[in-house]
DNA sequence: CACGGTCAGGACGGAACCGTCTCGTCCCGA
DNA sequence: TCGGGACGAGACGGTTCCGTCCTGACCGTG
């Protein structure tokens, strides 16, 4: 029986440690260390760093909250504009996302699990509501898409380069958005 | 007098070791081997892989062409949106952009070489046609920003999730684009 | 022709890391 | 009380990499 308290204490180092190095230099002996754990623990429950990494981004797919539903698109797609930054700007996710996006690359197993416990996950929550939109003839089917694109691509990129996103630039960045989804039908 | 084919054909391995490795990953001896060169001749001329990478982001920092003229903010938009689809689509850039991102989060001196080499010449190229959207009235200042992230960002986040970005994208990404920023004033 | 500098190639010490393995300890259930 | 399994700690061999150093060939200049 392997001890859940271990494997948890793992887990969060594993985390902890994938934000402050990024995959590739990820060391599984600071690992160890981080959680107070042996090597003989981890590799007990994994067979490679790999595979302990794939398991510790199941903990940073949880999403915040119920899916948003005030009614209108422009308040459904300020609600996901604002879980998006939110997201983006937990400290955790923040220091590993752009790293595995960019591993994604070049590890298709890596690339899996990413989509598998965040990216899809983010993106079924955020279409729930647009689906509600598109049903009460706010939304073309055509559009759902590209207003999914449009409610985290432009705040990932602004803070993957250092440059702030603020009530303001969601604001306008939702009319925007609405502005031509809603055109279309 | 450091020969300036063996300083080429260093940068040029080491570009095409960073696009297959990533920066984490990238190994003095290949990029050598690469370019048929010892590693003596890479450091008499940088002093670690860092400065050697530095240099070799200049190579990328290329823009295709001149900055669009179409007349209307519209087929700007446009010809900012496909030139930056190009640039991303471009196999050296795609495979190397990313890991620069992610990595710049964890170095400063590289972060201020991606700023410098690709961000900023990208940006104020871009930028050129906007101001003279501006000029003429159709873009609000306050709007320029928003756009120039509109014309990258999304298409970006497309390509690094492995999904398509064709002309029809392009196009209503445009739409909505100049919807908002045309309404400003 | 000798010298200074560059060249390709590669050996080298030192460090980091992976994954295996061995300790001796602790705890739980029979 | 005894055995089995997980535990923390870390030694170990093998690999990879950095940055330095050495070798012998080459080339232009004085």
């Amino acid at each position: 029986m392997l001890d859940p308290a271990v494997t948890e204490a793992i887990t969060i180092a594993a985390v902890a440690e994938l934000a402050e190095s990024g995959y590739a230099r990820l060391a599984v002996d600071r690992v160890a260390r981080r959680a107070g754990v042996g090597k003989s623990a981890i590799y007990r429950r994994w067979p490679s760093k790999l595979e302990m990494t794939v398991d510790g981004l199941a903990r940073l797919s949880i999403m915040t909250g119920p899916v948003p539903d005030t009614g209108s698109l422009r308040g459904d797609v300020r609600a996901i504009m604002q879980a998006a930054l939110d997201w983006l700007t937990d400290p955790r996710v923040r220091a590993v996302l752009p790293d595995l996006i960019a591993e994604s690359d070049r590890n298709p197993v890596l690339a899996e699990a990413v989509a598998r416990n965040i990216t899809r996950p983010r993106l079924a929550w955020a279409r729930v509501a647009l689906d509600r939109a598109h049903a009460r003839g706010e939304l073309a089917a055509d559009d759902i898409d590209l207003v999914l694109d449009l409610t985290i691509a432009p705040v990932f990129w602004r803070l993957t380069h250092a440059r702030p996103v603020d009530d303001r630039y969601l604001d306008r960045l939702t009319e925007l958005t609405i502005g031509g989804g809603a055109a279309g039908h």
